[in-house]
RNA sequence: CGGGGAGUAGCGCAGUUGGCUAGCGCACCGCGUUUGGGACGCGGGGGUCGCAGGUUCGAGUCCUGUCUCCCCGACCA
């Protein structure tokens, strides 16, 4: 993509309702574009980032098993009123009507609509286990949506559905699903914790919560070093009560005279050993070995995508912007041209752009002290400028975004060079 | 939902005790000069000052109401 076709526009100066880093950089650098508190319109870069991530996520979960099926946004209601959650007054469920003033609401969860499908689907334990996901907007009336990104009232999310006969199975899968965020996690480099948390208005035996260790973090974190827990799981939830008596008489329950230490983190991901919390009240039974009927028993897997863009910058930048890691980056490399070396640059776009490079070319006539600021802000992993200077030696220079050192290589060699990165 | 802050051009801001044609920087358009770290000159375009009502000869400025956004907290599948 050239730059001058490109649906971009970078500014020089921080919006001012931008507090957080990754929120200030994703504006500069047009990434998202606000509309509301809490939703915005995802620009080509952002798209371009949730898209790898998106297809990093697809691999991981079909490889252990997940097929995938999409829940609608739009959900009738009559399942939310069997389970009861429609009644349970959670204040972030929005509830809609139709024009003939029926009841809906929208995608803040998929237990209900999965569970009502798996009915058509599950009669016998022969018929266990089953795994379904999906990625897709959910919709949340947050109080409060804060940090660009990282508490959003729309957003995109994966979340995958575990049906089961019992506990040793739903255990069984439990941990394939944790095998596989911690490779997600790590595929698109952003380093995670797994901690234990709170079931909340999800319900269920069970839960934990995949955590970016992270200063301005919204959630709080105890650990001593072998086990950690969300805090709010223990019973303590304000920050000044970290030190109290009352909170240190909870550490203790919880940890006995083990040495604790107080972390901040983001929630990237989330998983929930259900039990029979839906299965029962939406009576989606099986017939076990011995013709009984019994409830299925539900896990559910989540991972905010939009989430984890703000977090990925949260955890990677630097001064001048940000630092995308390779399998996230909506480009490989940004390439540069510079007064007479506008025309080779232009060839060399061409030549790499048919060899299959996510390359973005800035071809504006504007100058190079603009052209190398923006590129540090969008921060793809590779910058290769071509110039009077370099065409001298007959090379181009290259530079990546996380290290300092710069080096020329020549225009033969440029487009193997630029592959064996890919 | 409680507390605090803020709405003036796409972005960042100024606007005195109410006063004349509402300004500045960035961005944008035209011409020219520039071209390795956000260049320069000259000339331009863009505003119902969040919205509604009120006070006044006169309101961006004062009063009332209302909406929106941001930050802290509560809450948080």
């Amino acid at each position: 993509m050239k730059y001058s076709n490109s649906f971009l526009r970078t500014t020089k100066e921080t919006p001012k309702e931008a507090e957080l880093i990754s929120h200030q950089y994703l504006l500069r650098g047009g990434f998202i574009a606000p509309t509301a508190a809490g939703i915005y319109t995802l620009m080509p870069f952002g798209y371009r980032v949730a898209d790898k991530i998106t297809k990093i996520i697809e691999e991981e979960l079909r490889a252990i098993g997940v097929e995938d099926i999409r829940i609608p946004v739009v959900q009738t209601a009559r399942p939310w009123k069997e389970s009861g959650r429609y009644y349970e007054d959670i204040d972030e469920l929005w509830k809609i009507k139709n024009r003939s003033d029926e009841d809906f609401v929208l995608a803040m969860t998929g237990e209900e609509m999965v569970a009502d499908a798996a009915k058509r689907v599950i009669s016998s334990y022969k018929d266990l286990p089953k795994l379904v996901g999906q990625i897709n907007l959910k919709v949340r009336d947050e109080a409060r949506a804060r940090g660009g990104l990282l508490r959003l009232r729309e957003f995109m999310m994966q979340d995958a559905y575990s049906l089961t006969k019992d506990e040793a199975q739903l255990d069984e899968i439990y941990q394939k699903f944790i095998d596989a965020y911690k490779k997600i996690f790590e595929r698109v480099g952003v380093q995670t914790v797994v901690i234990e948390s709170d079931t909340g208005s999800m319900g269920g035996s069970g839960a934990h919560e995949f955590m970016m260790i992270a200063e301005n973090g919204e959630d709080k974190i105890v650990s001593d070093g072998t086990r950690a827990v969300n805090a709010e799981k223990i019973g303590i939830s304000k920050e000044d009560e970290l030190d109290g008596a009352e909170a240190q008489t909870k550490v203790k329950e919880s940890f006995g005279d083990a040495q604790v230490e107080f972390m901040r983190g983001i929630e990237v991901g989330n998983i929930f050993k259900l039990g029979t919390k839906y299965s029962k009240p939406q009576k989606l039974m099986y017939l076990d070995e011995n013709n009984q009927q019994q409830p299925v028993i539900m896990g559910s897997y989540g991972i905010g995508v939009d989430r984890l863009i703000g977090s990925i910058v949260e955890a990677s930048h630097d001064d001048k912007g940000m630092i995308w890691p390779k399998n996230v980056s909506p480009y490989l490399v940004h390439l540069i041209g510079i007064g007479d070396g506008m025309q080779s640059a232009n060839g060399l776009y061409e030549q790499l752009k048919d060899s299959g490079v996510e390359v973005f070319y800035d071809d504006r006539d504007v100058s190079p002290g603009e052209k190398f600021a923006d590129a540090d802000l969008l921060g793809f992993p590779y910058r290769i400028t071509v110039s009077p200077k370099t065409l001298a030696e007959n090379s181009v220079e290259i530079k990546v975004r996380n290290a300092d050192e710069m080096k020329l290589v020549s225009l033969d060699e440029i487009v193997e060079t630029v592959k064996s990165w890919m």
